[in-house]
RNA sequence: GGUCUGCUAGCUCAACUGGAUAGAGCAACUGCCUUCUAAGCAGUAGGUUUCAGGUUCGAGUCCUGAGCGGAUCACCA
């Protein structure tokens, strides 16, 4: 049973019977009542005073002797000005939590015929991944598994820039002053060795333009026709010739990052179904132009380059094509963009995950594929996030104030162990048992403190304060966990009756709202989806973890002496639990059974 | 300069999309472990929601303007 929806068809009926006045059921809007009211679910009377040709009082009144008369979930009402107050009856909310235990798939979606594909990650292979990459890829991981738990088939991708001028400049680097360093002889993971050489180039660089600009030339002059960026850029002239020794070190060099990427993903806990690599995809696109100007879409200046002119949408000339005839980054993201859903037909959504500073490419890459006819075009997303700023102020790779993603899940694990081991919480653990708990826990709280806040905000992070271990935290909310499995471990010791519980429990206000937070976990995951927000599946845990901290604090369990009430309590907080637990997943963290 | 975007408690964030006296956490202070895990619970204190107008029964939320941040507008990627 639904009691939300059970209300908003009782209300329908109550204003058709009452006023004769037709309504849309959806258009019925109830929001959860004030704490300090009787009451769950609250409907706001002012709007109807015209139809009622009451007071919103009188109306609230009226409605609310309906709803308690016909509609058996309804128990009683109280009326405050135009707020009509809904109490819902005792029966109502056990029959929801039977339904939900019964139930296997709760909170799940239908299996779908569609498929979302997201993409996220998508790094530059010539240096490490770190803090801001960190958010980026729990956002689209979470995303993709939120969208999983509807039903949707889930694609999930990146892109790897892997070609072009930076990657040359590591490559360059390398072969100056590498000395055959290999990850293997360095003892380096194979990105930070790569990123190294990246660092290297920007060094040297700087090195050679201060040199000729002493020896007379200008800033702009020098920064032009320093040697080292002369011979990164002929370098990918012959990468682009596909010159044989080139492309056998930019391999080998890749791979070095990609066994690098490797670890970090494998670290932070999650994967990819389908790779795009940059250097099979940066010349699609080019058909696209072509048929674009045959439409009349783009059109082409004197100097052969193409364009496509937006002023009517209140955006610019965007350039398609340049006048030599190759590709921009716009060019191969509808090169791209029409290759996916040709790929997978089933496609009904494609969601990247970049940052806001793009916000403007992907209008305009979005306008275009609508200009060109691609009715898929309005399935696109633009997952757009804030940045992560430090104290200090925006990361900065060149001013190494880069947080780096290994060192910081590293640091992360280190915390919860020395914190764990602290509040001496290791008892009966193997070492291999906790080692993982402090890599649960670590990952948990740099995960729930990333995807807590809104994505579309920017947010601060102190590596001094920002990640905490109490209150609104990943490891509360495990905490949580922890404590359930204890119960439920005792429960089980003692032969607590399972199955539906009797229907006739009493129970108190704290009690209905942990039901009413467990008939809205598909409501908040439906939510978390239209929004693409992980945040309001962070705030749906903390607030059920919030509420049943409360109800442990409470009472006891086990002391009561009506066996049919500690079934109810104990079957009430292995339904916590398990939402818990499918919350925290859908989040990309997991949960231990003890901490 | 054009466009986009943000501004809520000392700090970090919420506020169910226009509803009641704007809520949590951290930091501060006060209580609560012989009981199922105190990474917890209960409480005190902390606010002119940047400012000025407007729309209406009602505005943190919508509109206009101002202030202060940020991003973007390249034949860069």
């Amino acid at each position: 049973m639904n009691i939300a929806l059970d209300i908003q068809k009782a209300l329908q009926s109550a204003l058709q019977d009452l006023y004769s006045h037709e309504v849309e059921q959806s258009t019925l809007g109830l929001q959860p009542t004030r704490k300090e009211f009787a009451g769950a679910y609250t409907f706001v009377t002012f709007p109807y005073g015209k139809i009622s040709k009451k007071s919103p009082q009188d109306t609230a009144q009226q409605i609310g002797e309906y709803l308690t008369e016909k509609c058996p979930t309804v128990s009683g009402f109280n009326v405050v000005k135009g707020f009509l107050n809904i109490e819902i009856a005792d029966q109502a909310w056990l029959q929801v939590l039977n339904e939900a235990m019964a139930d296997e798939h709760y909170g799940l979606g239908e299996k779908k015929e569609q498929s979302v594909m997201v993409e996220y990650s998508s790094p530059n292979t010539n240096k490490p991944l770190h803090l801001g990459h960190l958010r980026n890829i729990f956002l689209g991981y979470s995303v993709a598994k939120i969208y999983d738990a509807l039903g949707y088939n889930v694609v999930k991708v990146q892109i790897i820039n892997d070609r072009g001028i930076h990657i040359c400049k590591s490559m360059i680097a390398w072969q100056k002053f590498g000395e055959g360093e290999t990850p293997e002889s360095s003892g380096l993971k194979g990105d930070k060795l790569v990123g190294k050489y990246y660092v290297a180039f920007d060094k040297a660089y700087k090195a050679e333009v201060a040199e000729m600009v002493e020896s007379g030339k200008t800033k702009e002059e020098a920064e032009k026709q320093a040697p080292l960026l002369l011979a990164a850029q002929e370098m990918l002239r012959q990468w682009e010739a596909k010159d044989p020794e080139v492309y056998a070190l930019w391999e080998t060099m890749n791979g070095w990052v990609y066994d690098g990427f490797d670890k970090t993903y494998e670290q932070m806990g999650v994967d990819f179904d389908q790779l795009y690599y940059e250097s099979d995809t940066y010349l699609l696109g080019k058909d696209a132009v072509e048929a674009g100007l045959a439409t009349g879409h783009f059109f082409e200046k004197a100097d052969g380059s193409v364009w496509i002119d937006l002023t009517d949408e209140g955006l610019d000339q965007k350039i398609v094509r340049r006048s030599d005839g190759t590709a921009v980054y716009m060019t191969q993201d509808i090169g791209t963009a029409i290759q996916r859903f040709k790929e997978y037909p089933g496609l009904e959504r494609l969601v990247y995950t970049v940052g806001n500073e793009q916000d403007y490419h992907f209008k305009v890459l979005f306008l275009i594929l609508k200009k060109l006819g691609y009715a898929w075009a309005d399935g696109c997303f633009h997952l757009s996030y804030g940045m992560v700023d430090l104290p200090s102020g925006k990361m900065k790779s060149r001013e190494g104030t880069v947080v780096d993603a290994d060192d910081l899940m590293g640091e992360m694990i280190q915390i919860a162990e020395d914190h764990t081991r602290e509040l001496g919480k290791i008892d009966g653990f193997s070492d291999e048992q906790a080692a993982a708990l402090y890599d649960t826990i670590g990952m948990g709280a740099l995960k729930y403190f990333l995807l807590k806040v809104d994505p579309k905000k920017r947010m601060l992070f102190d590596p001094k304060e920002s990640i905490e271990f109490q209150g609104n935290t990943g490891p509360f909310v495990q905490y949580t966990f922890a404590r359930i499995s204890a119960i439920l471990r005792r429960a089980a010791e003692l032969g607590v009756a399972e199955g539906a519980v009797a229907d006739n429990i009493t129970f108190t206000a704290n009690e209905a709202e942990l039901i009413y937070l467990i008939s809205e976990c598909q409501n908040k995951i439906q939510l978390a989806a239209d929004e693409y927000s992980p945040a309001v599946i962070a705030q749906y845990v903390y607030d059920l973890a919030k509420e049943y901290n409360k109800f442990y604090a409470a009472q006891a369990i086990f002391t009561e002496d009506e066996a049919e009430q500690v079934a109810f309590r104990v079957q009430l907080s292995g339904q916590v639990a398990r939402l818990i637990k499918l919350g925290m997943s859908l989040l990309g963290i997991h949960v231990p059974e003890r901490m």
